[in-house]
DNA sequence: ATGATTTGACCTAA
DNA sequence: TTAGGTCAAATCAT
């Protein structure tokens, strides 16, 4: 438990860095609004292309940041060793023993176990994990959030995400993580909806099928108030490759919310 | 000390 | 009976 370890400190860092990427990107993006109020003469288109350049920047920056994963100091085999020896880490103790003792057993110490706490911010919610089940037919579990508030403010919002099959065992040592699937409750107390799902996906862009999704204003609202002041309506026009760290969502290219609206 | 995660137990619907 | 969803004790990180 040692707060200056070296884990502890690159993760601090690295939230932090985060923290200041996210407040640069929301900075670029109020700059590139601001120019496209202005007047569209070839000087401003510049200045717009700059703006856009900046923003693209940043969200880059929090993509290559949110998926490195790999501490300082700490090689590539030796965190992936421990992450595969530590699959039966926690299923090795005796289960017979555990019969009736809840919650008995030796915690698994993976890169992840911690991971998955700041990527809850990004999307604009703190979500706490309160279960996770097995899968028929499927080497990867179901993971069931609600919201850290849930009982201070009573807010109702659930998740719950899936990781899909992988193709081949090559694929065994990627991050089962990415891929995955959220899907969300829609029927839920306190949660104000947009009565739609909060991004579009890469594979519809070009076609019609966003167009009623476009501008979405961040998809599900939790009812409490988002704690950390992130903005959780991102322009999906000024971002490439967002990727959080249990979720990665994509835009293979850069489009206008008006070129997205026009279906183009 | 506090809050989050893990994971077997428990509940319920099909 | 079974699978999905939730609970909660034990454990861990900060």
């Amino acid at each position: 438990m040692a707060a200056t370890s070296p884990e502890y400190s690159w993760c601090t860092k690295r939230k932090r860095v985060i923290k200041e990427l996210v407040q640069g990107r929301d900075i670029a993006t109020q700059l590139q609004d601001l120019l496209l109020l202005g007047k569209n003469n070839s000087l401003d288109h510049g200045v717009q292309e700059l703006a856009m350049k900046i923003c693209t920047s940043f969200s880059q920056s929090l993509s290559v940041l949110n998926s490195c994963v790999q501490i300082p100091g700490d090689d590539l085999g030796s965190g992936f060793s421990d992450q595969l020896n530590s699959q039966d880490s926690g299923e090795s103790v005796n289960r017979s023993t555990l019969k009736g003792r809840r919650g008995c057993y030796k915690r698994r110490k993976t890169l992840d176990s911690r991971r998955s706490v700041s990527s809850k911010l990004e999307d604009g919610y703190s979500w706490r994990k309160y279960g996770q089940k097995g899968i028929l037919n499927s080497k990867y579990p179901r993971c069931y959030f609600r919201c850290t508030y849930k009982h201070e403010q009573g807010c109702q919002a659930l998740k719950q995400n899936e990781h899909k099959e992988e193709s081949s065992d090559e694929q065994l040592f990627s991050d089962p993580l990415l891929d995955s699937e959220i899907s969300w409750k829609d029927d839920v107390m306190g949660l104000k909806l947009s009565d739609k799902p909060p991004m579009f996906l890469s594979s519809e862009i070009g076609t019609n099928n966003h167009k009623d999704r476009v501008d979405t204003s961040g998809g599900y609202l939790c009812g409490s108030p988002n704690p950390y002041g992130i903005d959780v309506n991102m322009d999906m026009s000024l971002i490439r490759s967002l990727q959080f760290d249990n979720w990665d969502f994509h835009c293979d290219q850069i489009m206008s919310s008006g070129e997205l609206q026009a279906g183009l």
